[in-house]
RNA sequence: CGGGGCGUGGCUCAGCCCGGUAGAGCGCUCGGUUCGGGACCGAGAGGUCGGAAGUUCAAAUCUUCUCGCCCCGACCA
């Protein structure tokens, strides 16, 4: 592609709205541009790599059996009203206003209306269901560019089975092929377990790419394998256990407490001694939750320990309603009215407990829960912190931020269920089709393969997803000497089957030449210049390590073929 | 949704506090020189200062409302 012939508006200063290298340099090198907030036209060049990413992942599907569709993204509500989703998504799901519609947010209620329709009989799977389209979720705050925006392409992934066993193999192809995925797209990632939210199931993982622009918090250990989002996470930590003494509660001033750090500091009281108290709304019904002195509250965990859609904080109003008294001086004893009562397992049974009076200004201390309170459940309610020891093999865990690039789950029959996709297995007997789901953000890929392979001039692409593996830079294309043997490698290159971006500008500098080639980042680019053609020879520069060829003009193709195969290996 | 910031030519920004002829650099067009790391000289084109209302003799500048974008938080398969 001859560059004087192609739309790449490529820009020279820091866009002034964009704040992670993958966003700036998407916008530099003239891939995407902002239409809305959270809303990207794909330029020609952007557009590439995402159809060869596409192509990647079309190919790992079609490999583990896959069959491709194309879904409606635009669906009638009363699809979604059957799964409960429409409220599950809340403002999420984009509506339409002069007609019953939603834009989907995600497919697996139009998959298992077709599959109750057409599954039948245990024959008939198991199936592999997948499709890329576009979707579109109501992002209250779209950010990083294409990494969380209203508007995205998603690989999704469905698979139908028969019994938990073909779940199980499918979940497993679908890692497997996950993994070539991310590999061949150059992109180096880890997989944890992982929270499945409101999309409901028993099992899931997610594929992470590490990156200080992740919005997830992922707690591993090389060493011992484990490896989880910090919503699901858990550690070995010890838990506060009984004190041999155990008087009764006894209620005392703290008219300068109000924080945790407080009580800790102006009543030398060990921190774990002290029972947190908070008060939740879980699906609208208060809950008081207790935790071991700063232990922080997993929202994620509580939703899933209560089943709950959505949680939230009471606010102070209701807070001196239900307790008597503000957040800071609650506690298990003398509520002002009846609440449910849970607590962390970490501090289960324990006693010797500080907590809140629910009058402002006291606290009681040697409160024993078992006594004193009304804990209905315990639950794993906490968030691990680094350096805790792992719940695998008691190592240190280190805890990271990551972007999720993909998303796997064993749905198990939510949606087969509440639609009624049912089939007949070989005794006449009727079950609901056993589902999974496997989602690969596209353009989160792009994104995190940018944020991994940059330097301070530009991209540097792998070689699979490059949109272009060969740039030539003819440096004064407007001399002859340098015409005749550009527009030959360029015919070369071109014949030998690589993609070239061919930079035949006249009248431009030399240094803009070289400073556009290393923001577009090609991965080899075959710089022809007189400097060397007057030896026969021509300069070939590797992008990603800088290092230059000075290679005889007849050698040029078989080089740069050669070039091209080696920086494309991948381990798979 | 809460907090903060910003909207001035295609891009990056100055001017606003203290009202009085709309600016710079880059980019773009034309002519010439230059040509291996974002060249130089000369001549040009290009802006309802996000929008609306108000105050004023006079508004980019002050007031109110509104729209948009970004950041932090809340939220997020």
């Amino acid at each position: 592609m001859r560059l004087t012939q192609y739309f790449i508006p490529t820009l020279k200063e820091i866009p002034a709205d964009a704040v992670i290298p993958s966003h700036q340099l998407m916008l530099r090198a003239g891939m995407i541009r902002l239409l809305g907030a959270g809303i990207y036209s794909f330029l020609p060049l952007g557009y590439r790599v995402l159809k060869k990413v596409e192509t990647i992942i079309r190919e790992e599907m079609d490999a583990i059996g896959g069959m491709e569709f194309h879904l409606p993204a635009l669906n009638p509500k009363d699809v979604w009203e059957e799964t409960g989703r429409v409220e599950a998504f809340g403002d999420t799901m984009f509506h339409l206003k002069n007609r019953e519609l939603v834009l989907a947010p995600t497919h697996e209620e139009i998959i298992t209306s077709i599959a109750r329709s057409f599954v039948r009989s245990y024959r008939d799977m198991p199936q592999i269901w997948y499709q890329i389209q576009t979707k579109f979720r109501n992002e209250p705050r779209p950010k990083s560019g294409v990494i969380r925006s209203r508007q995205f392409t998603m690989k999704d992934a469905y698979s139908l089975d028969n019994s938990p066993e073909g779940l199980d193999a499918s979940y497993d192809k679908h890692v497997e092929a996950y993994k070539r995925i991310y590999s061949r797209c150059g992109l180096k990632f880890f997989i944890v377990g992982a929270s499945s939210g409101a999309m409901g199931g028993s099992g899931s993982q997610e594929f992470m790419v590490e990156s200080d622009a992740g919005e997830d918090l992922c707690a591993f250990n090389m060493e011992t394998g484990y490896a989880a989002n910090i919503e699901i996470a858990s550690s070995k930590i010890e838990p506060v256990g009984r004190l041999d003494e155990n008087p009764d509660a006894e209620k005392f001033a703290t008219p300068d407490a109000r924080t945790i750090d407080d009580l800790i500091e102006q009543f030398s009281i060990p921190d774990e001694r002290c029972a947190k108290s908070l008060v939740y709304f879980a699906d609208g019904e208060p809950y008081l939750i207790f935790m071991a002195g700063n232990d922080q509250l997993n929202e994620e965990k509580l939703k899933t320990a209560l089943g709950a859609i959505e949680v939230r904080p009471a606010h102070d109003e209701e807070l001196a309603g239900i307790t008597g008294a503000d957040s800071g001086s609650i506690g298990p004893i003398n509520l002002k009215s009846k609440i449910k009562q849970i607590a962390d397992v970490r501090i289960q049974n324990a006693n010797g407990m500080v907590s809140g009076a629910n009058e402002n200004g006291f606290h009681y201390k040697n409160i024993d829960l078992d006594r004193d309170a009304d804990i209905s459940a315990y639950h794993d309610l906490r968030t691990v912190l680094e350096g805790e020891p792992d719940p695998v093999g008691g190592k240190p865990l280190s805890v990271k931020k990551a972007i999720e690039v993909g998303h796997v789950f064993k749905l198990g029959t939510k949606y087969s269920d509440s639609m009624k996709a049912l089939f007949l297995d070989d005794k006449g007997e009727e079950h609901p089709i056993i589902m999974g789901s496997y989602g690969i953000g596209v353009e989160r890929i792009v994104a995190c393969h940018i944020e991994q392979r940059h330097d301070k001039d530009g991209i540097m692409w792998h070689p699979s997803i490059a949109p272009f593996q060969i740039q030539i830079t003819a440096l004064k294309y407007e001399s002859d000497v340098t015409r005749e043997h550009a527009d030959r490698f360029y015919n070369e290159l071109t014949e030998a089957g690589l993609e070239v971006l061919f930079d035949d500008r006249e009248g431009v500098s030399p240094g803009f030449k070289f400073k556009d080639a290393d923001l577009l980042g090609m991965p080899v680019n075959v710089i022809v210049g007189e400097k060397h053609l007057k030896d026969g020879n021509v300069e070939i520069k590797i992008r990603e390590t800088g290092e230059r060829k000075i290679t005889p003009i007849d050698d040029v193709a078989a080089v740069c073929k050669q070039l091209v195969d080696e920086l494309g290996k991948v381990e798979l």
